[in-house]
RNA sequence: GCUCCCAUCGUCUAGCGGUCUAGGACGUCGCCCUCUCACGGCGAAAACAGGGGUUCGAGUCCCCUUGGGAGCGCCA
């Protein structure tokens, strides 16, 4: 009786995937998930012209790195162009189609003319009754549909509830061009139907589209697929989402250092919500996720919470996910910064022994390279303005004073190096901050660090003498 | 212009007629913790767009206004 789940993601490859596709396939996913169904994918490239091969690696790669994944082959529409022109003919056959030979010039004309009399812009119907005799020599026909004249269609759809349009605002749609490859509205029909797809998730802006659609699946003689048409997302000035905000192509996340966890939780919650919760495992997404708690209004996008939930999700990750997620951007972002391409076997250790205390003071894989740059700089280190100051203002002073016991140490550990800082502290009647802040920024040419005697063991003996002589040398310069 | 959709703190949202002097989260601002920065803890400011109804009772239902958004192609 009911048949099983069959959702699908159905982009065009115009462009890369940018976030508002990124959340469609994850609802698509996660209702498929929720109920044991299947999640396809369908690649719209029936527009020949803007359609691209890179477009469709994009999309694909998007779909991989966010973590959704697709059931069964993916389905290139053009591929299917036949079986579309099939359908169409097959309308015409049984009198719910048929040609129209106005030209591009007509229809111009009609829209001018509506526009200018302040009606809806729409086709005139004029050859929907015509006789085929009066066809015009030599003029390709288009295929339109002989859409119901009056009455209603009706879109019952899971988020934005029963939606009417009057049948006499709806226009004969194009079916077939004049050139016999389908229009987008016939390809989806006839896909979604052929998929056996059972519910139609996608964004908002297709809502006209689905009762133009609605009208297809009934003149096919075809059950209309559940509905659900969610929010588009906005861009934090709650315009439409540019490429100044919002809509970057999902790999643009990746190189911004979040984490597709994270992305996953926070395009989750837009839109959608369980209560008040906040976060969700993949797991608990999917026992959760449903149509009907999809709010109807738009969201804007919000950096600010993606980076405390990125934040929250790279704290909880192991040293070495964090570490490896770090090394698959490196060839991207490394460079750009100032930092390493690759990590070699040495470096990539000390970046494990400090991840505990880098991993928690950085929102962003990139936060974390950058206060990582203590691990890779090369002496003699840059210092930040800030780090300049502390050594400036007696800050190096202190540094050569404190140096001597430091190599006095035998042993050289985060418990040893603390006590002798402490106990050359308490000897000079200095707060430990005194002496810790001038140590840090000239270990790691930063005024801010993960906890500095943790800094001192993973660098070493060695490179730490090295970095405090360096300034010390420079005492009266 | 026409059709359709939407409207709770700055942002994401809870709320599905009475438990709302409206809850949570991010952000913001204090305080605590503290070698810095984060984390964490405690606390504060912060919203039902406006106006009419319906009802004993409306953030919750209806209408209007205003304000957003989407669509109106032989694009998808």
């Amino acid at each position: 009786m009911t048949r099983p789940v069959v959702t699908r993601f159905a982009p065009s490859p115009t462009g890369f995937l940018h976030i508002g596709g990124g959340r469609t396939a994850l609802f698509n996913w996660l209702y498929a998930r929720r109920f044991g169904g299947k999640m396809l994918l369908r690649i719209e490239d029936t527009d020949r012209e803007r359609s691209t091969e890179p477009a469709i690696k994009a999309i694909l790669d998007g779909l991989s790195w966010l973590g959704i994944t697709w059931d069964g082959e993916v389905v290139y529409q053009f591929a299917r162009a036949a079986r579309h022109r099939e359908v169409a003919e097959k309308l015409l056959a049984e009198g719910k189609a048929y040609h129209c030979y106005a030209t591009p010039q007509e229809l111009e004309e009609m829209r001018e003319k509506a526009r200018a009399e302040g009606r809806p812009m729409r086709y005139d119907g004029r050859w929907r009754d015509r006789d085929p005799s009066e066809a015009p020599a030599g003029v390709k026909p288009v295929i339109r549909l002989k859409a119901p004249l009056d009455g209603e269609t009706v879109v019952n759809d899971h988020v934005q509830g029963r939606v009417v349009w009057q049948n006499k605002d709806l226009d004969d749609l194009v079916l077939l061009r004049s050139d016999g490859n389908p229009t987008y509205m016939l390809a989806v029909v006839v896909d979604d139907h052929d998929m056996d797809v059972t519910h139609v998730i996608r964004g908002d802006d297709h809502l006209t589209n689905a009762a133009r659609q609605t009208q297809i699946y009934q003149a096919c003689g075809w059950e209309v697929p559940e509905m659900a048409h969610i929010p588009l997302i906005h861009g934090p000035d709650g315009a439409k989402l540019s490429k100044r905000h919002g809509a970057l192509g999902v790999d643009a996340y990746r190189a911004l250092g979040y984490l597709p966890v994270a992305l996953r939780n926070y395009l989750v919650r837009l839109g959608w919500s369980h209560g008040d919760q906040e976060f969700f495992t993949t797991e608990e997404m999917i026992a959760a996720f449903d149509l009907d708690s999809i709010g109807r209004s738009p969201a804007r996008f919000d950096f600010a919470k993606l980076e405390h939930l990125n934040g929250h999700y790279m704290r909880s990750s192991s040293d070495s996910d964090l570490v490896d997620a770090i090394e698959t951007i490196l060839p991207e972002v490394g460079p750009p910064r100032g930092g390493p391409a690759t990590l070699d076997a040495g470096m990539r250790a000390k970046f494990m022994a400090a991840m505990p205390g880098l991993k928690e003071r950085a929102k962003t894989l990139i936060e974390l390279l950058d206060s990582a740059y203590y691990l890779y700089a090369s002496r003699p280190l840059t210092l930040e303005p800030k780090a300049e100051a502390l050594l400036a203002e007696g800050g190096r002073v202190r540094v050569a004073d404190l140096l001597p016991a430091l190599e006095a140490l035998a042993e050289w550990s985060t418990e040893a190096v603390e006590a002798a800082v402490r106990r050359f502290a308490e000897d000079r009647t200095l707060k430990l901050g005194q002496v810790a802040q001038p140590l840090r920024a000239a270990l790691t040419g930063r005024a801010t660090s993960p906890g500095l005697f943790d800094v001192m063991a993973v660098l070493g003996r060695d490179e730490c003498i090295a970095r405090l002589r360096d300034q010390a040398a420079r005492v009266g310069a």
